[in-house]
DNA sequence: CGAACAATTGATCCTCATCAAACCTTGTGG
DNA sequence: CCACAAGGTTTGATGAGGATCAATTGTTCG
């Protein structure tokens, strides 16, 4: 596997940096290779590196003491993770970061990203920027769970879900999503079998269509209800 | 009320600034004095200033359609809040800043910041240390939210205030929280109700001693034995 | 074809929200 | 200084929303 350093344009934290910076990372950067289920890093790992994906897939979860997780978010193409350590000494990844199929990811060294973010602050704006969405999405997030039921919460998700991770098959053929019963729940706080139970009914009602580790959505529309709808 | 800029080295994200720095933000700041109660912003207006608290206390809030509202965040002296404007450009509030009590606070134009930021990667640093923090409570809250029993979750909540606002009158005395029962229940997701009942049967075991919108933890100790204590 | 794993579905139970009523604390005005 | 109002708190009774458990069915892949 190869890296073009021109394709890390593609990354929204780079949007500014100039051609130079772009040979550096690539440069000193690792690629790093990772077969479905194993982990780049590990909740309590120094944050020594920081990853951006090149294929392939993955996800951030948090788990409490007794083992069970929650999902905080889907890594996709492109998109930069576990950033922290270049803006902390010695900080330590809050999270996991775990292949959802197989992945190659570039690891750079959070010193050689903190250099960079020293002398290019349109580099640094593009870090901050990533930041700020994260904290606005994990509030609406938080807000959903402490207030919302469980069907709106799920309907957010899958919403949320199609907006970034959508295969929108040409027109009106609906959004696929590639995602076990298993893993909304890991994302909306409750079980899989609530999950099932909610799926079934909106295929009932023609909503979606599912399948196994597939969930198809036929009218978007009546989600966004659903999610909007008076809560208690 | 006056504000001496050197004062302003107290904020964290200034740790960094030179003093002409400082003297710019307190120079083109404008002082707000807010009452208890009302507001610095509201959720969806455009995030034209970011805020010092230089006195007082107040709180951000997220509300959802039908108006139940969640606290994400108490804020105390030389604490900065509503600092994404100085991020992204039109940005709009996502949350709302409520005064706690008669309040005052520094605000600064967003514009004035960014141009701050482009040329002193020391604030840079210090705002995105920010930020950073901020993903990693929200992460931590989620996770609890969505794993965690109510129990843990108030306990967890108590020993977070604890950090940030406890007042440790001297050794052992205990340490003091200002808060409601709604105050705890909205940042943890739940009713006063249940909060009482807990807390009742907290103050019951010796573990903390409650008055009128106060709460005193005489055992933290045992508070963190409840955060922990195994799930489910 | 069979094993492994994902999904479904029914039955049951438990945590916590909700509602209602009373009680307590604090501040205010007569 | 007392009485009252307003708002915070407590406590009991009830019920609903989901979690949990168990058993079965469906799907995929070697």
């Amino acid at each position: 596997m190869k890296l073009d350093p021109t394709d890390l344009r593609h990354v929204s934290v780079f949007q500014g940096a100039t051609n130079e910076d772009l040979n550096l990372f690539a440069g000193k950067g690792i690629l790093r290779s990772t077969e479905e289920g194993e982990f780049f890093f590990f909740q309590g790992d120094p944050a020594v590196f920081l990853y951006i994906l090149i294929s392939g897939k993955a996800k951030l979860l948090q788990s409490n003491p007794s083992g069970q997780q929650v999902n905080l978010r889907t890594i996709h193409q492109w998109e930069m993770f576990g950033a922290l350590g270049a803006v902390r000494q010695n900080a330590i990844y809050p999270v996991t970061a775990q292949a959802l199929e197989s992945s190659t990811a570039l690891a750079i060294e959070s010193k050689v990203m903190q250099t960079i973010l020293e002398t290019r602050p349109q580099i640094a704006f593009g870090l901050m920027k990533l930041m700020t969405s994260y904290i606005q999405e994990m509030q609406a997030r938080y807000r959903e769970l402490a207030t919302e039921r469980v069907e709106q919460r799920v309907a957010n998700a899958l919403i949320r879900l199609a907006g970034q991770a959508g295969t929108k098959s040409s027109k009106e053929a609906g959004i696929e999503l590639f995602f076990s019963r298993q893993d909304v729940a890991e994302m909306t706080g409750t079980t899989l079998y609530t999950i099932s139970r909610l799926l079934s009914e909106w295929e009932r009602q023609g909503i979606l269509e599912t399948g196994r580790e597939r969930i198809k959505i036929m009218k978007p529309h009546d989600l966004v209800q659903i999610a909007d709808s008076l809560e208690k």
